[in-house]
DNA sequence: GGCGGTAACGTACGCCGTACGGAGATATTC
DNA sequence: GAATATCTCCGTACGGCGTACGTTACCGCC
């Protein structure tokens, strides 16, 4: 579900900025900068919380800070690597203290931890990570994360592949949910508009003998799960998950 | 996750479409029909299976059948439209038996349904379903995949709340496979030559003192999921969550 | 005072989705 | 056979996008 990929960042460029020291004061010839890296990603962070990735370009960032477009580019050199650079500036003190408690109440606090930043940045979910953005908070939240399943006796594939099963979880949980405000937002209906409108087709869908499961669980899950399938998704789909864990640690 | 939104769609012209009969044969006026749904449908998959969502527009889709951009508008209202007539046509056939076997097998039957269509059909898990593409397709999976958790004392919110679970489990593996095919493409890089140019950054990020449990399993994980991790991690996932939907259905 | 380096920016290119209006073909009606 | 209504197709254009390129204006140093 990528929107918008970082992969097209060159490597070295985007891991030099995602581990800068803190500005160098020294002096420099040439005009006062007005911009900086931390002011533009801030920035960017806030357009993408408000509106999205995909309502995220260079011009609106630029205009924002009362820059040209192009001025953007003299600190950050496109579009993927500032993306990088604002999704690990969002993962910054994602655990303030590492997860405590037993396996069970640690792994739940990584879910939470999961889940409350891909709700407070709901774009996070849609940056394309098929290179991994390495940088110190991403570092920092992997770190916590592998801290969270160490000393239960799994060997370190099996840590990495339960946090993985993990946040990809809480991940398309989130996903999900932000896909419904998406639609609200791009169609300008709300799911209850939409339905209505949708109706009048609605006898060939719900047709009970060409869908007999659907049509009697349908009708029954659906105003049931109601307008937050998410959270009920979310709160199920952990415990059967955490119970599939423990069978290969309680082993 | 989401690259392009079925949102924007008008629900009545989409339902109308998903839901349209043979074509009706009355000769009618006007000049003979060299384009149809179909054939637009048909093509836009192929080039969205062969380069993505992204690369999908309404001029390549045109150019490909040797017509002009704004022919296509005769017969879709838009690309919205169009990709939610993708959506729901690649579905089609998903399911040629119920699957069969106990519980386990049938589930497990279902996520290999999954795996197959979004192997087969790698932008499938990049399309937005804020709103549910309610098409004959669609229903026939939805049908097919609440069959497969029925006749087990589960509620009718349980098993929705089940075929969600697996199924949007195996969507995350997959979109993880496919963002690393994606970011080869985009930036021309092979993995291994993405990590070479990385490389020099890399005392940092494989700090012990300030990540030590990430530098302890990364390194041993990393080489043993080696080049396929997406697998390894759908295997082991399965079986986990196979695991903890035993605990609801055998208690 | 002049030089060199840098921040900022104006313009332009090739993409995108699609609104609009016109051209030409064809079946129906007279 | 002629007129008409209707339908397919498409050329043009608008406002957006990322960003390559070249220019301008400012500033610290010698």
């Amino acid at each position: 579900m990528a929107t918008d990929f970082t992969a097209g960042a060159d490597p070295a460029r985007t891991m030099a900025l995602l581990w800068r020291g803190p500005r160098d004061d020294v002096p420099r010839p040439g005009p006062r900068a007005g911009l900086d890296v931390d002011r533009i990603v801030a920035t960017a962070v806030r357009l993408a919380d408000a509106d999205g990735l995909p309502a995220l370009s260079m011009r609106r960032v630029a205009a924002e800070l009362g820059a040209g477009a192009m001025s953007l580019y003299t600190h950050v050199p496109g579009k993927a690597e500032l993306i990088a650079l604002m999704y690990d500036s969002v993962l910054a003190g994602l655990y303030p203290e590492p997860p405590s408690g037993n396996w069970r109440a640690r792994l739940t606090a990584v879910a939470q931890a999961n889940w409350d930043l891909l709700v407070r940045h709901p774009w996070v979910a849609t940056v394309g990570t098929g290179r991994p953005i390495l940088g110190p908070n991403l570092m920092a939240k992997y770190d916590a994360e592998l801290a969270a399943v160490d000393g239960l006796g799994l060997g370190e594939v099996e840590m990495e592949l339960v946090t993985i099963l993990v946040t990809g979880f809480v991940k398309g949980i989130v996903s999900g949910l932000h896909e419904k405000v998406a639609a609200e937002q791009a169609s300008g209906l709300t799911e209850e508009q939409w339905w209505a409108a949708t109706e009048p087709h609605l006898d060939r869908v719900f047709d009970p003998e060409r869908y007999p499961t659907a049509t009697r669980v349908g009708p029954v899950s659906g105003p049931e799960l109601g307008a937050y399938p998410a959270e009920r998704a979310y709160a199920f789909g952990l415990e059967r998950l955490l119970d599939g864990v423990a069978a290969i640690i309680d082993r």
